[in-house]
DNA sequence: TCCTAAGCGAGACGGTACGTCCAGTCTTCGT
DNA sequence: ACGAAGACTGGACGTACCGTCTCGCTTAGGA
């Protein structure tokens, strides 16, 4: 039984003791600032238009000091995502479907965030051309939701509301899926009835059998 | 942004010795070289890389050309996409879920072509950014799979393996949702036993209703 | 009977008068908006803190033209310089002496202008730097003297003032080098004495050799 | 290339520590190393390229160590080249003609040093933005040369090869400034030839006068 | 022996300018 | 009347140095 808990480390940063490098120690304030302005960009201008210039002059802070620690605008957004969506919390509402459907109201709110078009479509295209960056969006923002929704599925299969041996991938992308190609390509609602809905069927569809015996080896 | 170099190289793609005529000559043979242009260039360097500049050069045409028929990159691309994503047969294999394998695996094929990745996410993006853009792609080649996709999905309720009365978008984006979010997110594995499984799924938790006061011709 | 006249450039570029090359010409207006705004900063600013993107902004004009016309900075000067210094009228006053007075003036001239110093040992690391630039600078500005001069000296030869076989080359060296020297090292005055010193030794210097019967007045 | 800030221009003052102040005194190891190291890089790569990045890495040095000494590039390598450039023997062949040669041969052996020219061209740009600098210099390698031409000079006007009240400056002008002439701007030879040309007409040209009465105001 | 002050290597800091690239528009000439 | 060629303005890019500013650590003389 995997022990990775992505979600909410309570320590905050992993204390490093003493590496301590030679120099002067890079800047926590010019750090933060450079996420901060680039976050406020983006909601400003977009996620298309965001130029590094722009960024480093609001922070206050040469191109270098940004470029020294981000080698590219994409790494850049990824942690500033990260920063604002580090916790998902493990919803405990009694029921699978109740805490399905907080997960999916946390989504949700994520897409209807005006930024987050532009904001999550330029990452998509980063992600495409460089799997660096994709690693770090997957194991940034990403990672948190699905660990949390991996309990609730955990717990779901538990209380028998999911078959067993259930695949936590596909649960995942089946509930999550849609709301993306409604994003992003068909441009349909995404609303509470919609979230509604797909938690159904995805409760219904992953079921346990009432056969058990004669698939136990299912997925 | 997205930007990559794009020196393009001369080539020395041989002037076509075309039949010079005097007058209006070469309209549609300009525009049907641009075209290739594009999505020759796309497959090369990828959509974020590609320059108008490049596109131009190689069509053997000037720029000006290409912006009197597309006012943006991101168009053309879209024109382009339509031309090669053309006609979605209806499959009849005489299941629904023989059926909606077929149109799965038709998905797959394209998701699987190197090209589609740099290409789809870089219109992802694009759509994003602009309204018109997502129009022209959704009405482009979007609509085509999804006519397709809806024949299927009512020859299933025909048959009684889908309920009465079906969101059809639901169950179009419960099927083709999950494909986009390994493509783009997840990173995670695409394949024939991941199409099987979801169409299981689809048809399970869409299946017609089991209460048999709004369906009593069940036993 | 004036005998002023321009010395044409025997050294000017090689006008080439209509290859004619597809296209749309380079802008006389940008390449002339470029030259004065690059005069009017030099004056300004100093040739060291002379900016390209100064440059281009004041002339309205973007970098890439700029840099379209002239890969460095100090071949943009040179031709500048070459603008500034185009004619240089061969003097005639009657007497060899009085020719050479007038060169040395007009070199003074330049050499009090307060931009000169600035600019001309910038040019002068340019040219140690690299050779293409000294080419530019000595056809250029330089020519235009060093003919005016050398007219003069022939004339001087012909007159009996100046011995025969006279090394031009060394001549103009020794009337132009102190002045050099002068400006850029030793910090001396340059002034009317200076030039009229100079001038006499030279004259002594390489007066006719010294066959007795030529020169009564020794002792 | 040359550049200087439009903004607070630095003060290029040799900053000599104090009599004896308390702290760690300064190193007089790296004191050496970085005017070994600025020498060294000099002749690599040239002066305009010479970087004090570079310069305090090759000596493995801190920058700051380095601009607690010098202020500027140029104060820097004006003390390189008196280090280089420090006495000149007063020459004494027995003739003023003789002593002159020997004075030029010192000279040319000067320029022929292939790092010479982007050095002094380098420094020429720099005396010219800086009075201060151009003090050090002046007053540093230039000093020494000047003084013992002065005695040979002086030892001609002795021996009746100059005249009575000789302008030592314009002797030393007329001397050096050819070299100089040739060196940066016309890229002419300098050469044995050349110097003994300079010499023979300087000794014709500031001869003694063979009428002292026609310049009764002389001494 | 410890304290204080300035030195040390290292390297990050806010900046300026660089030279390149591309977007989208505007001319010129040739057909 | 088009079309190719390519110059145009404008602006972001990522790099290179500048001269200054911390860091943690010597290295001395004076307390």
């Amino acid at each position: 039984m995997e022990r990775r808990r992505l979600v909410s480390p309570p320590t905050g940063q992993p204390r490093t003791p003493a590496p301590r490098r030679p120099g002067r120690p890079r800047s926590e304030e010019a750090h933060h600032a450079i996420l901060s302005a680039a976050i406020s960009l983006i909601r400003e201008v977009g996620y298309d238009a965001l130029a590094m210039d722009a960024i480093a002059a609001r922070a206050g802070v040469g191109k270098a000091t940004v470029y020294r620690r981000w080698a590219t605008k994409e790494t850049l957004v990824a942690e500033a995502l990260e920063r604002i969506m580090r916790s998902i919390p493990v919803p405990d509402t009694g029921t699978t479907e109740g805490d399905l459907r907080v997960m999916m109201r946390s989504s949700m709110d994520m897409y209807r965030d005006p930024a987050t078009k532009g904001l999550l479509s330029g990452l998509i295209a980063a992600m495409a051309r460089s799997e660096r960056i994709a690693q770090a969006v997957r194991s940034g923002f990403l990672a948190a939701r699905r660990e949390a929704l991996r309990q609730v599925l955990k717990r779901g299969v538990a209380r028998g509301d999911l078959q067993e041996g259930l695949d936590f991938e596909l649960a995942m992308d089946l509930l999550g899926g849609p709301l993306l190609f409604r994003m992003f390509l068909t441009g349909g609602r995404i609303d509470e009835q919609l979230s509604r809905a797909i938690v159904e069927v995805v409760l219904r569809g992953l079921a346990p059998r009432s056969d058990t015996s004669s698939e136990p080896w299912r997925v």
